[in-house]
DNA sequence: ATAATGAGGACACAGATTTGACATAAATCT
DNA sequence: AGATTTATGTCAAATCTGTGTCCTCATTAT
């Protein structure tokens, strides 16, 4: 299991280093931005954020703002730092997908109890997650594939390959690279074999196949569009 | 669906008339309490409240001691009134089991918010007496599987196994999570033994057996419709 | 106590599907 | 054009699943 990351957004970096010591403490890791524009960049890059903590008050771009911009790609869990009495706020902060308040000024153990009770309650509900490429719908979960609204059947091989694909889209990739992550590393066959489930692949995925580009005398790469 | 059903305990009579009002003009049926003892009694006389609203200041029994009775027996959701700053009772109540937490004073738009956002979030995991998956209807307290009506015999594994299958819906299970799932975790027999226990499922769901996929070189899934 | 029954698990064999190799055609680069 | 590299069709080998059957163990009936 990897580190779960929690990105911090404050403008204040003394409000930042309390939070990140404590949580750090705990065993997460952290990511800082300091308004929300850059937290807008940070999350973008970054797809494995695990929960985000906001503060309102920020200048360019305020806590609301970024809670509505992310949920329009996540539903990754946010809680949300708020002066004292904003009831308004808090309704309006229900409406956008908040899902847990802190109060300032907050003493670190009710941060740290309330994260983890956030994370424990999200975790058991997370379920679905599919990723998107250009009309190509992968559930890892389901195992399944869908283009345009239609499944498609792929076998195992093939669909690990486009798993593999996918998430590591607008990269080349070298067919030792391909190898080695979705053939077991121990598998010693020919490299042209890549070749002939690439393919497959291709023709299953129909006219979105050519999503698949080949890079000549290197290998393929994933990308969406022409 | 009857009306939700929610129990305030406050030793203040304003209060609690308060927030009945409120909660009333939302549609809610209200019980009210006038401190733990009271509220043990009327949680032991009807099993059917939803919700619980909590003050943890109470003469002879208060908010915490209710709480940790209550979740000995129930995962009713609760909320905690308390006054502000007591950063200990917070932490305290998440070890207990409280769910939200609102500070007095507070607005009664806040608390219907809460109460709103609190049983919706609980009705999406609350576990149901039986489920039902495409017709097949399982009682798991019951012990008992119907299908269209009609009740079937399933040995002990096979319920289990029907049973995991349908909590896991949608979900492409491996063989080694299968089995250790429903066999116990230090099972280290055949894999294919899990085949015989779906051919046999199979052929004891009828027509609806097909609900079983089987997704070559990796496990099952269970999906209701084709 | 003994026999009958049924569940749970193991296993083998046939049939089905996938996989990887190979030969050849097509494409790309120099 | 010549040298490489990739695309594609074909096919046998490898792998996996479905099913019937057998064995053991525990429970229930006689």
């Amino acid at each position: 299991m990897e580190k779960i990351k929690i990105l911090i957004v404050d403008d204040e970096s003394r409000m930042r280093k309390l939070i990140r010591d404590f949580l750090e403490r705990e065993g997460y890791q952290i990511l800082e931005a300091s308004d929300g524009v850059e937290a807008m960049d940070l999350f973008y890059a970054d797809k494995s954020i695990d929960l985000i903590i906001l503060d309102v008050m920020m200048p360019r771009m305020d806590g609301w703002e970024v809670c509505k911009e992310v949920r329009e790609y996540s539903k990754v869990p946010i809680i949300m730092l708020t002066a004292r009495a904003e009831e308004r706020n808090e309704l309006k902060g229900f409406e956008l997908g908040v899902d847990e308040y802190i109060t300032k000024p907050f003493s670190p153990k009710i941060l740290v109890a309330r994260v983890g009770a956030l994370l424990k309650r999200v975790k058991n509900m997370d379920g679905e997650e599919s990723i998107d490429a250009g009309g190509i719908l992968v559930n890892k979960t389901a195992h399944m594939v869908t283009i345009d609204g239609k499944t498609i059947d792929l076998s195992v091989k093939e669909f690990e390959l486009l798993t593999y694909f996918i998430e590591n889209q607008k990269i080349a990739l070298s067919r030792e690279k391909i190898l080695n992550n979705v053939w077991n590393y121990d598998y010693f066959g020919d490299a042209r074999t890549i070749d002939t489930h690439v393919k497959k692949l291709r023709s299953k995925l129909g006219e979105k196949g050519n999503y698949i580009k080949t890079i000549w005398g290197m290998g393929y790469k994933f990308e969406v569009e022409s």
